[in-house]
DNA sequence: ATGCCACAAATAATGTACGATCTGTTCGAA
DNA sequence: TTCGAACAGATCGTACATTATTTGTGGCAT
């Protein structure tokens, strides 16, 4: 057995449906049990999944077609490595997809759209960071409000497949208080642009959420690198 | 045999390497051989393409993850309907990436970039539009001086990808005559203010550019529809 | 003794074949 | 005409064969 290989603790029991492999792998993924840049052996996957090998290369082939997974001819799959450069190619973009997004959501929110943005924030500050992984939910769904509506379904599939990476990442690191402070000020800002019908400034903030977003990762990750490389930081 | 379904003319003869046939089927829908929504039998393309079942099957989950193709659970396959929602997104999409990795190659452009972008430029002129395919190379070519520089290789490739689907869709389609002349004076234009270094104007150009050929795809898909569909324009 | 090349066995990806299961349709009876 | 069961067609899953790459071993020259 090399260096990093896959290893799944449990063989977990009959997934059936078609389709549930790729979700499953794709879980993993995102989720951070399969490591950055890990092989992916098919017989092994088949083995965890408890299916067969012909579920887990279409799997593959899909998640390489997203993206999920870097493939080399006769030389099998890795995870793609999510690295700096990677995180900040991908936040670029976010900078310029996100405030678009939000200002064609000013044009036509409503009152409604707003009182759920204003619950969605009541939520995350009740919550106040205590738990990870629900904040990253709330977090998620606060924009999923704003982006979720949009006529252009390839903008925002877009951006639900960066979000997806992000989370998982950020999964892995504490949120530092600044940020922490600035995520809750700046929903609140927005909140406020948008009710006034201020979509420049709507689009403003939200270029400077993802940014700082962006940066607050890639800070996280050099702290860890510099911490030297481990499975759970605590 | 229903309404729409696979017809290729020639068994293509024996690809063999790993990853020829997505390829292949790549190839065949962005260049329209395979028709938008036409259902996607994996024996079919099996058959045309001389390989087992298990290749093609991968291949569309590679595709499907690239969203060239949509599936249905225990139905299948086809191939994505490119109708002027989908342009339309895509080219709003790329209002905002090109311009932006535009106003970066200002700032790392040299002599020996603009004396290619003039060539490419020279080239596209004394073409003339005469032969649609060979413009479409050359127009790509042109634009790919600028994109495949940058650092952030995903917003070049979702350019690439996008630039794809939208070269094959323009290839079933006339460029009027006041898009041609549109597309020579603002190449002539773009190359201007590179040259002078002048970076908002070129990316104002760059989005003018892009909306005005989404513009003109979108309302030649019209014509095409009201003229009725056919397989073929004259 | 050490380093390097050639060759052989193991490991894993890729391709082929077949059976099971699901979906849509058609034919027949109420 | 409508409901339902049998049939056909295609997808999805399993098992197996083939091919490529990697790894490990042994011999040979330095």
């Amino acid at each position: 057995m090399s260096e990093n290989d896959v290893i799944l603790t449990a063989p977990e029991p009959a997934l059936d449906q078609p389709g549930k492999v790729y979700e499953a792998i794709r879980e993993d993924i995102i989720s951070g049990r399969l490591e950055p840049n890990a092989r992916l052996k098919v017989a092994d996957l088949a083995a965890s999944y408890g299916t067969s090998t012909n579920p887990v290369r279409e799997a593959l082939q899909q998640l390489r077609g997203e993206g999920f997974v870097v493939m080399e001819a006769n030389r099998g799959a890795r995870v793609v490595a999510i690295d700096e450069a990677f995180v900040r190619d991908i936040i670029e973009i976010e900078v310029l997809i996100e405030p678009a997004l939000t200002r064609w959501f000013v044009s036509i929110v409503t009152d409604a759209d707003i009182a759920e943005l204003e619950a969605a924030q009541a939520e995350i500050e009740a919550l106040n960071f205590s738990d990870p992984q629900r904040h990253g939910q709330l977090d998620t769904r606060f924009h999923q409000l704003i982006y979720d509506r949009h006529y252009n379904r390839h903008a925002a599939d877009l951006w639900w497949k960066h979000r997806e990476i992000l989370r998982a990442i950020s999964r892995r690191f504490p949120t530092s208080l600044s940020r922490r402070v600035a995520v809750l000020s700046e929903h609140r800002e927005l909140i406020a642009c948008i009710r006034r019908q201020d979509a420049e400034g709507a689009a403003a903030i939200v270029a400077r959420h993802v940014e700082g977003s962006g940066r607050h990762i890639i800070e996280q990750m050099g702290v860890a690198k510099r911490n030297g490389p481990r499975k759970r930081p605590a």
